[in-house]
DNA sequence: TATGAATGAGCATTCATTCAT
DNA sequence: TATGAATGAATGCTCATTCAT
């Protein structure tokens, strides 16, 4: 990731798109402000490279994690692991996520991102899908519901944790993958330990 | 709530608090901007009483429902819909909450607004440590992870939630209470149902 | 017209339209930058406003200076003469008007501009049809033509005039009514004389 | 005409001086910014170089018309026709010329530009002055005011003529050379025609 | 000859806020 | 209570130009 960007990434993390000014990145950076706009097209075309890069970040550990494992139950416990580790691991990354919302609805690489995040999401339910199938996964409700609960659950680290804090990413992690596994009524997993990212 | 904090409420939900102009909240209103200025100190001001409101609210709520029941899995599901039922009752009120983090740090009514947000989390801690001791839940790791976890979950209500959508309030606010009850080993608590909102 | 437009006015006069800053006409009305915005939608707004009131000016003019005659010859003479002195009077004013062409198309009032500019040129080539047609006005080619050719001369006196030259407005405007006379083969029309705007 | 005037004439054309930019130059001619550069001192000698350019041609083609006719009235026919056609042959190039006002006073080239422009004026002038010893025109009012009134006209069909309209380059110069004879109080002349450019 | 990368200065415009009324 | 009018400071972005290569 370039200066820029990661100075951008940092800001959107401190003070959030709209709360960021073009300045702030430039001074972090160490550039001028005209130098931001020969490498990117506006503010906004920061937030969508950020954005992709954190996105392709997770979606790579996710598949990876899901690979290791061969059942549902283990895969699921290995997603949400890397769903987590990833949050820890760069944070000011993982935070820009709801930062999305601020991309106009006609930028070029939206829907690029909202389809790397619905696979995500598919990677994730399609798990679910075959825990309920095989009868290891036990909920009620809806599967999208229990999904989102999930997802959401992880998404929030980002706003709590903290480097240095009193627990490390791989205790979160462990920790955030047992509560999801009882959560859809699996047994937790508790063979396989994704390395720290 | 006033028409001017019902503006800003509904302004900051869509553009966030940086994104949101007082000239978009004074047009929502249909006032003029310096009406603002008479009935607010600032911008963050009306930010801050859109928070208060919105934890006011949930908080009754939390308190009303973990006294309607008298178990901590009892406790925990009833709060947990509480939780859910404020957020799908008023999604832009709800979601201000993430904009807390742009309240300066030296704001008068800062801290007040956290002792709030940290009552009702000592509340449903409280249920979690109750529940625990007495073998009613079983969860591993850190208690404040759970507790961060579940509520981590519900405040992601807020960002896919749409009212009209294919569940109603009621169902998601059962749904969560019943995954939640999972997620810390109790028995899922079908006896009492809250109104929706 | 307001201090802002006058200071526009004179900015556009002397730098033209991209050359002038917003900074330019705020210093020149001694008013800050944010009450140009106050006043006006855009630079190009203020631009809009200046050319309408150059329009609205002339087009009064001609019509009264046409109202005044009753032959085509005396009309044309009275017209030009309009025209000129229209020119002479607020050389600022009327210099803007090639500035027109850095209007935006879709701009709401540039159609307005185009029809009070059009009934303007109606006005003259009018005049020129019902002189050629009683046979008081000899020309070949086409009328139109002829109408730009006129017009054209016209327009040019805000490119070199300047006040307290050699020649009043006056001066200029009769000659220019004369030669005008000629150009349409028309014998010179001396009876009438505008006063000076 | 190198590619990079080629681009800056049409370039000034379309959007004046001060409304184009280096880049939309360097992007019309096809090179990088600094190429601009390596060829040339800065956008206002861009600029020059373009108008010196129209300046030349006309002038040259002027003082050919000239030398084409030995009477007063063919010589002030011939040169109408060939600024209306210069004007028509090229219009990008011929409508920059109302940029010169941008051109700095203490330009190097700037004085060398009036100076040939001046030539023109004297030129078209001293037929004028001719004319009117020798008793072929007859003007009322100032010699130099019938000189602009001449000319004005012509440099207005920048503004109006496209090609390919109603009329051709070969029409438009003919009824504006008759046109400006009868004028001056002279003759039509249609003995000689002068080739389109 | 040509250009990728950079920048100080400036651009049009908007910001949150205030004040006289 | 309310607002028309105003503003210092900042916004995102572009300008003409330069320099190392």
């Amino acid at each position: 990731m370039s200066p820029i960007l990661a100075a951008a990434k940092s800001a959107f993390h401190e003070r959030g798109f709209h709360g960021t000014s073009t300045r702030d990145i430039a001074a972090r950076a160490g550039v001028s402000l005209p130098t931001l706009y020969y490498h990117h097209e506006s503010k906004q075309g920061m937030l969508v490279a950020v954005l992709q890069a954190a996105m392709d970040a997770v979606l790579s550990r996710v598949r990876a994690a899901i690979a290791e494992a061969d059942t549902p139950a283990g895969q699921l416990s290995n997603a949400i692991e890397a769903i987590v580790l990833h949050m820890t691991a760069d944070l000011e990354l993982a935070s820009t996520a709801g930062e999305f919302r601020y991309v106009e609805h006609d930028h070029p690489q939206r829907a690029e991102y909202v389809a790397l995040r619905t696979e995500m999401e598919d990677l994730v339910e399609g798990i679910l899908q075959r825990g309920l199938d095989a009868g290891d996964f036990h909920i009620d409700g809806d599967i999208k519901e229990t999904l989102r609960y999930l997802l959401g659950a992880c998404q929030a680290v980002s706003i709590w944790y903290r480097p240095g804090g009193a627990r490390t990413p791989t205790q979160v992690a462990q920790s955030y993958a047992a509560t999801s596994m009882r959560a859809v009524g699996a047994q937790p997993n508790t063979s396989v330990v994704l390395a720290p990212i």
